[in-house]
DNA sequence: CGACGGCTTGAGGTAAGTCAATCCACGTGG
DNA sequence: CCACGTGGATTGACTTACCTCAAGCCGTCG
């Protein structure tokens, strides 16, 4: 990572707490000290896998999936730049899915050690850290509801726009546009639809003006319709800081939603 | 609680570690310190509620769910004995999301501080917690591709065997039955599907000579073909202790599965 | 230029939803 | 002790959202 490069989990983290030096220093040399780079399309991490290192997507986009019996596969979540792979190895003996790169993906790789002395020592990022886990736990909850109450159009709407804000935090989107390099067929596998319906579903947004769609670039036409129609309720997203944090009841309004 | 009762939370601790009488002993105040009881039906916490209680499921059943603008319920986790109802609420500011009592419930409710005692006191039991934080989001996953690449009947199968396990861990079944006090409403929302075609489902599932519904009481007639129409693979539970933590490889295999 | 991966569109099928009636176990009050 | 009301389970008839199969298209890369 170049020293430019705002490191996107310092970014994230800044979403739930104001991350002081020490701990800021610390997520950069994590960040630096090991990088490892997957094409598209390859395993980061395999069902099963003993894995003792975390790993830290920087730059592309990658999924947790799992592959059934008869060969289907549910993707049942996106990885973002500043979104940890696999905290749960840190605990659990062996992965229980996969994760693969969606596009090209360049990670950083935390050993487990590196974490486990920023628990004893970092109380702050301890905390930030335990925010993002929740609030990944919160995100795997409205994908079921997803599932299981919207149809095809609403659980795409809802999707779409949840993908926005996420690039948004991390500095990824411009306006109301992102880049999202994902086929359709992988569209299909985290929205439990067929490539042919996701097609078809997506150019009925698109006839109706809510998004628009240019190669691998989505943007968001018509953002009320569009949280209209997927009934987007943000407080999933935990993007404000608790109030007992802040000093002051000043809620942040700075309109990442 | 009796004294004679088993704390049903360190009984579901000692599928990932052995807890040593200091744990033991500080479990079994959370749990007798202070108790509640809820009615049938009704909320236990709702959406929006700020918290500084954990509620810790003593007896009865509850669920997580959301509603959705149209008024459409659905429920995204069941919570027996020995599960705790808001660790996120330590951290996350309010809740995205409500838990209700299924049946009468009785909760320990146990303060924050004595949690945040704990996260110094206690390096055991804080990985244990950790662990069934981590187990719940696989949990949370399974539930996702059941929605997304299961059938109903599959979605079914999948979920009655899921709880009898759940319950077994906290020594609630006996043999291949358990009780589990969900109408068939309450299965709808929770697999996403209309009440009229669960109970169609069920039909066949006992017509098939699959399972047994005596009342409230679920019973599973032919384990392997159960676990076979829901694809099931055990792995996402985590009932394995790791490895590592244990001094000798020796899995146990006391047929929990 | 041809092959290939991914997108698009059409025609027809099916799992699950909707609407609605009936049934059944219960609890409650007259 | 029975009539009645109520919540839940059951079943039937019909509709629909989404799937399946299949063909064609389009850009790109060797």
């Amino acid at each position: 990572m170049s020293m430019a490069m705002i490191n996107p989990l310092t970014q994230k983290l800044e979403q739930f707490t104001t991350v002081d030096e020490a701990d800021r220093a610390r997520l950069d040399g994590w960040a630096r000290h090991r990088q490892k780079r997957w094409d598209a399309k390859s395993d980061i991490i395999s069902e099963g896998d003993h894995v003792d290192h975390i790993h830290l997507v920087l730059t592309g986009l990658a999924a947790r999936y799992k592959l059934l019996p008869n060969g289907e596969r549910q993707i049942m979540a996106f990885l973002v730049p500043g979104d940890l792979c696999d905290v749960e190895v840190f605990i659990l003996d062996e992965m229980d899915h996969g994760i693969f790169a969606v596009s090209d993906v360049q990670c950083a790789l935390i050993h487990k050690d590196k974490v486990e002395e920023m628990l004893t020592e970092s109380s702050s990022l301890t905390k930030a850290l335990w925010w993002s886990t929740m609030t990944d736990s919160a995100v795997l909850r409205e994908r079921i509801v997803d599932h299981g109450r919207r149809d095809a159009r609403e659980r795409l709407a809802h999707l779409l726009y949840e993908m926005l804000i996420r690039y948004r935090i991390v500095g990824l989107s411009k306006d109301e546009t992102y880049e999202f390099p994902v086929t359709q067929e992988e569209l299909a596998d985290a929205t439990g639809m067929t490539p042919v319906h996701v097609n078809r579903t997506l150019k009925q947004l698109r006839d109706d003006g809510l998004i628009e769609l240019k190669g691998k670039v989505v943007s968001i036409l018509d953002t009320a319709a569009v949280k209209e129609v997927a009934q987007f309720n943000p407080n999933y997203l935990h993007l404000q800081r608790p109030s007992a944090t802040s000093g002051d009841a000043v809620q942040r309004t700075d309109g990442l939603i």
